[in-house]
DNA sequence: CTGTGTGCAAACTCTTTGCATAAGT
DNA sequence: ACTTATGCAAAGAGTTTGCACACAG
């Protein structure tokens, strides 16, 4: 497999966010952050909270979270939701595409909401995410999949320490 | 950095399990697979159910578990353990370098029982991990760690799934 | 003997679900 | 109106912990 290729597997094309999108396209008068619209693409109802968490999410600029940060920055805000539906919201925008799951350690999920294929540093003493700028890792190469089977996605995360 | 280093990083020199180093030292007539000895090695006592669980991981030969499969094929094997116990045994042996915990999904931890430094297939559909072998995988080029930083490893896992 | 390990059950964390109510289209 | 989303609390998975008893050194 040739570098390029591989270099693309890991998102060192340009990636293009969810916000970068909903930027790109409409954005009505009131829905200044073209969430509602996002929403609608995504067939889901522009509720008042996911309005809001969505708000949160891409407007703010917050790249890396888990259900409880974003629950409490909700809280923060003055937005009435409650836990349970913060996760549902998350796995609901993860599915549309909107986010993106990260598997760093067994006992909490991150998200981010830079959906495109990206990797990641893991500071392990603070439990925080950095993103990995795209055109500073790529696979020399990269092993055929088992056979009967296709590369869906590949994760790269680096594990760091303070020193 | 150069390629050989990145290579390095990513565990292509080769690795030496636990089970090797347990069978390339001295294994003693009532100790046939070593394990009484290198528990002694790690400061763990050998006590019936550590070397029965010992035994199961790197006698039979078996690379990746999880607790709750580990605890059955415990069960299966008639040996008397607890769930706790298996939990626990499995974070002892860990810090002791003899399994390594590799983190693909949020809901599971994975327990490797190759502790050196390789990479993984993760086929998703199956829940099932795979060693990616050595030779066939390499990054071309790693990113300087944030300042103040140090790697500590880097993981990476293919996401593949049935075609 | 002495101290560490084990078993059990209970506690804990993170996440999902069921059901009545609220709200979007 | 009609349907889907929400809130709450309760359930559920996976994992850890506290304490009395068992056992290795």
């Amino acid at each position: 497999m040739s570098l390029a290729r591989a270099g693309a597997l890991l998102g060192n094309a340009a990636t293009t966010s969810f916000w970068d999108l909903a930027m790109a396209k409409s954005t009505p008068k009131n829905d200044p952050a073209g969430v509602r619209t996002r929403l609608k693409a995504a067939g889901l109802r522009s509720t008042r909270q996911r309005v809001a968490l969505a708000n949160l999410l891409f407007q703010h600029g917050q790249r890396h979270l888990t259900a409880e940060s974003l629950y409490a920055e909700a809280v923060e805000a003055g937005i009435s939701v409650s836990l349970a539906t913060v996760y549902n919201t998350l796995n609901q925008f993860t599915e549309a595409g909107m986010l993106r799951q990260v598997a760093v350690v067994a006992e909490r999920s991150y998200f981010d909401t830079n959906a495109g294929s990206h990797q990641h540093f893991y500071i392990e003493g603070d439990r925080t995410l950095m993103d990995i700028p795209d055109d500073m890792i790529a696979m020399a190469s990269v092993p055929s999949p088992p056979k009967g089977t296709a590369i869906d996605r590949i994760d790269v995360v680096i594990r760091v320490r303070r020193t």
